[in-house]
DNA sequence: TAAAAAAATTTAGTTAAGTCAAAAAATGTT
DNA sequence: AACATTTTTTGACTTAACTAAATTTTTTTA
């Protein structure tokens, strides 16, 4: 742990005043409105959205509460590089040791937090149970899968969808006759750290 | 805008420290190691993690960069309903005045971004252009699609995913002989106030 | 198992920036 | 042009963001 690489040059906070001003706007709010909700000056108001002074996150709390947002979304996003995948290309890969099968659809894109993965479930194949932080989307293209979710189970066939957040345990299982497909999306960072193996294409 | 609620009931900031001490654990660095990368005190982030003090915005990001994850992951979310939706009982919804048709894949969670779409788009529909916050990706199904992006364009085919962020200039047009239909995923914000349909970009 | 080392927490501060109220300036309305 | 409304600027206050160092706790070592 020898010469730690500051993370950061003492930068600006990842604040973009202009999008709360472009969303009070967009609500017809005078500075004066949305600062007696918020709960603060109308001249502080005025700063943080010129980027002449950052509020603290309770702070922020409240504007995005009065505003109806989440806070995310007032925070500046950097430039991304877009990506693309071919459903004739892409490679498939699997957890190790495992049946699993998986494909890449999204990209890490700087600031991001979306993750797809197109998932292939052999007949037969059970997750463990797992839990993180981040939101969960599942669109089912094929097959029959048993999600449990806390303490609900659910029966999913192709072009049902479940959506929930992923702090709750949750597991999944192939209990049909085919191979199950399923296209997983989710907004945890990318923690990924489990081993990988490519496997070429059947 | 009279009689306003002041959104400030003293609550603590959104901001879970325990999320910052299981990501901190999870890579395997002490706290003395993590408070070397951010640039800031041992001790301030001992204090952090247990939700004992507060960092500004810029030491969040500064703590977020260190660890490799965006400001987001540290936000607290409240907790939310889950949702299923099923293929045969999902109601279509169209815009005013238009051919594209969508069905609804996921539902409002508390705090949370993401939001999830079945497109199905008539042969020759074409979008206006349209640019917003939030990232976007598309999983083709059916049929084939022109995608324009920025200054690029792109055909998608079934099978095809294109991930960008939103904020990029970008129209789409089936320009196949059949239906095309598409899962289309984004992080932008359900913003108050606005009509849920502008979600369906146009 | 005791001692040493490492890691985490607590404490007692400093200080700068978060935030204010009021004045001034800019903008909008009639 | 006069007035009202909205926004910005200004000069402050104060408190919490953040520190270094001491203390405690936990882990490692022999």
């Amino acid at each position: 742990m020898n010469d730690p690489k500051p993370a950061q040059d003492l930068e600006k906070p990842p604040l973009s005043g202009q999008r709360i001003r472009d969303l009070r706007r967009r609500a017809g709010l005078t500075l004066q409105a949305l600062s007696d909700q918020a709960g603060i000056s109308v001249g502080f108001l005025s700063q943080v959205e010129r980027d002449k002074g950052t509020p603290s996150l309770g702070t922020l709390a409240q504007l995005a509460s009065a505003l109806g947002v989440s806070i995310e979304y007032f925070i500046a996003t950097p430039k991304a590089n877009d990506s693309i995948t071919r459903g004739q290309e892409r490679e498939r890969f699997a957890i190790a040791d495992s049946s699993l099968q998986y494909e890449r659809l999204s990209t890490d894109l700087p600031g991001g937090t979306l993750t797809s993965l197109m998932i292939h479930i052999p007949v037969g194949y059970s997750s463990e149970l797992t839990s993180h932080a981040g939101e969960e989307l599942i669109v089912m293209l094929d097959g029959t899968v048993r999600q449990t979710l806390g303490d609900s189970t659910f029966i999913l066939n192709a072009g049902d969808t479940l959506h929930f957040m992923g702090d709750t345990p949750h597991s999944f299982a192939n209990i049909g006759d085919v191979p199950a497909r399923m296209v997983w999306t989710g907004t945890s960072p990318r923690l990924i750290g489990q081993k990988r193996t490519r496997l070429s294409r059947d």
